[in-house]
RNA sequence: CGGGAUGUAGCGCAGCUUGGUAGCGCGCCUGCUUUGGGAGCAGGAUGUCGCAGGUUCAAAUCCUGUCAUCCCGACCA
């Protein structure tokens, strides 16, 4: 490609409305252009870029033997209410773009394609001697994200691959997920990034077992739980770990005593000179199922811990059917305004105890009349503890579980690991953090969604069984921008070879020079001839323009047609590392040639 | 949805307090000079000042409404 006849234009300052390096970079550099809120134009340069992600990704899933497809965007809204995903992705907080058309069908923008693969196995798979099978495509899905935010890290329209695996049971379903865990790391690998394989929360997708791929970067919106040993490895949002050991209550005697002043933990540690993990903590949520019902949530928990808001949407998901409900649509700290909506009398926030009565919330048709009570695994085991009184300004302390209050029937675990915690697979180890842009997701789905919308085959034996799945995604835009995340300076990008849009650009200093314009242009076909990708920058422009576009482009490697052609020679430059060497006219598309190949097959 | 902010030339911004016919830098066009790290000089083009009402002799500026975008939070396979 002539760089003089390409649509290209960059940005000498940052645009406005980017906020990280890597989205600053792609506008600047002509990759990318907003065309509404979270959603871009994938420019030339760009598209490049996307397609040798997509083929990486191609090549690795053909090569764990998936078999590439193209669904519909445009999904029914029947499937969806199978599955009985409609409500929760189209309501409140749901993240489907959903219309009707002129016949008044409900349709949805596909944000994901679980209903409709689920559909096509129904169809077609009959038998467990299709089995296993697994299908992927390549292709753009809508999310109506509430912050589009970072460019194409979180857009509202992207490009993703989505791999869904059908076996005939548990143990053929993990040995394809093995598979397609194998071809991720292959993925990234190849893509030249730096990332990390995590231990994940399943989500609202649903299933057991998942692992999220993570490309290591500062600006990443994920925080990583880790171990130096590389055994442990999760997403905060999932990660397990050791409590500090509880220091042994120094109250031996239950009595209440006036606390003013310490609604927080920290403020009544201090003023009872006592270790946080002697006190109670209760901590008030509001959730609301899928029906609309809202349940007031009380979780007790060891005073110098944290819920983490995950895992209590979890197991507050497993109760749905309590409240007539199957799925969890909010979760939040009731604000004041909540509380007025039903409570019938001031809360003792600060000084709320396990026991806090019934009697404060106004019930409804929409409101459970009861609190519903947990406690924390942390809080288990606490003996003489401090905790509330449900009175402003008093707490008690010396308190017992079976004594002055009664354990809540249901103990989970919702505490949220931290930095510095001990591993539960060796307490020698403790969590380090790091943050992380999540690129890859693979889950066990099992038969959620088969048992849902009657997705079976007929077993050996003549039964007939669910099919077992399991599903795999890659954003495959987001992670062409991770890797710019991962790898710039302050002069631009710097594309790791294999998804480089072009792998050389050769640099005319002076186009008014026939010599420097001649040796340009044998090269460029040379190079062309020899399969390396390049650009020919042959615009009209001073040299000092052509070389601030280069390194902001970031193409790896630079040839110059300039001064050293007196020698027969040109500059060859190094985009990463900026090394400049002078080499042979002759030799310089071979060297080329194989420095490409070396750092392609090296990564 | 809660909190905050911004909409003025292709891009980045000033002007608004105190109303008086819209400006700077970059980019773009023409010419000359220059030609290895975002050139210099001279000349030139480009605006429904987000939109709709209102106040006023007069509105980018004041008032009301509305839309859009961005940031923090909530949310997020």
């Amino acid at each position: 490609m002539r760089l003089s006849q390409m649509l290209f234009a960059t940005l000498r300052e940052d645009p406005a409305e980017a906020e990280i390096p890597s989205h600053k970079l792609l506008v600047r550099a002509g990759y990318i252009r907003r065309i509404g809120s979270g959603v871009y134009a994938y420019l030339p340069l760009m598209w490049r870029v996307l397609q040798k992600v997509s083929q990486i990704v191609r090549e690795e899933m053909n090569a764990a033997g998936a078999q590439e497809c193209l669904l519909t965007q445009l999904q029914p809204s029947e499937l969806w209410k199978e599955s009985g995903r409609w409500d929760t992705y189209t309501k409140a907080e749901g993240i489907m773009f959903a219309l009707t058309d002129r016949q008044g069908r409900e349709l949805g923008l596909g944000p994901t394609h679980e209903e409709v693969i689920t559909m096509v196995a129904r169809d077609m798979v009959r038998s467990y001697r299709q089995l296993p099978v697994n299908l992927y495509q390549i292709q753009t899905k809508f999310r109506d994200e509430i912050r589009p935010r970072f460019g194409l890290m979180r857009g509202r329209e992207f490009i993703m691959k989505d791999a869904y695996s059908f076996d005939m049971d548990e143990a053929g379903m993990k040995e394809s997920y093995q598979k397609m865990n194998v071809a991720y790391h292959n993925v990234l690998r190849r893509c030249g990034l730096a990332f990390r394989a995590v231990d994940a929360d399943s989500g609202a997708i649903g299933g057991s077992g998942s692992q999220e791929f993570m490309v290591l970067a500062d600006a990443g919106e994920d925080e990583v739980l880790y171990t130096e040993d590389g055994k442990y490895a999760a997403n905060v949002e999932k990660a397990v770990s050791l409590p500090p050991d509880a220091v042994a209550s120094t109250f031996k005697k239950y009595e209440k005593l006036d606390t003013p002043n310490t609604p927080t933990i920290a403020s009544l540690a201090e003023l009872l000179k006592c270790s946080p993990t002697q006190i109670l903590k209760n901590v008030l949520y509001q959730v609301t199922y899928d029906n609309g019902m809202n349940v007031l949530v009380l979780v007790s928990i060891r005073g110098d811990q944290d819920v983490n808001e995950v895992k209590l949407q979890n197991e507050l998901a497993k109760l749905a059917g309590e409240y007539g409900g199957n799925a969890v649509i909010g979760l939040k700290v009731p604000g004041e305004e909540d509380q007025q909506q039903w409570a019938t009398k001031p809360l003792p926030l600060g000084y709320i105890a396990p026991d806090l009565a019934d009697d404060y919330i106004q019930g409804s048709k929409s409101l459970a009349a009861k609190f519903l009570r947990m406690v924390d695994k942390t809080a288990v085991e606490l003996k003489n503890f401090v905790t509330g009184s449900n009175e402003s300004g008093f707490h008690v302390v010396g308190a017992n579980w079976g004594k002055q209050f009664d354990l809540p029937k249901i103990a989970v675990d919702v505490r949220k690991a931290i930095v510095g915690d001990r591993s539960i697979h060796d307490p020698s180890q403790t969590l380090q953090s790091a943050r992380g842009i999540e690129i890859g997701h693979i889950f066990q789905l099992g038969t959620k969604y088969s048992k849902a919308m009657n997705a079976t085959y007929t077993n050996e034996q003549g039964e007939e069984m669910p099919l077992v799945m399991g599903c795999y995604g890659i954003g495959v835009s987001r992670l062409a921008q991770a890797a710019v995340e991962q790898s710039y300076d302050k002069d631009g990008i710097i594309w790791p070879v294999a998804i480089a849009p072009y792998q050389v650009v050769v640099v005319i200093p002076n186009v008014n020079d026939n010599n420097q314009v001649s040796a340009a242009e044998v090269i460029y076909s040379e190079l062309n001839r020899v399969g390396i990708e390049a650009i020919l920058d042959d615009r009209d422009e001073r040299a000092g323009v052509k070389f601030k576009d280069a390194d902001l482009v970031g193409i790896p490697y630079r040839i110059v047609t300039g001064r050293s052609l007196q020698q027969s020679k040109v500059e060859v430059v190094s985009r990463a590392t900026k090394e400049s060497q002078e080499i042979s006219v002759h030799e310089v598309v071979p060297t080329l040639k194989r420095w490409i190949d070396e750092a392609i097959a090296g990564s």
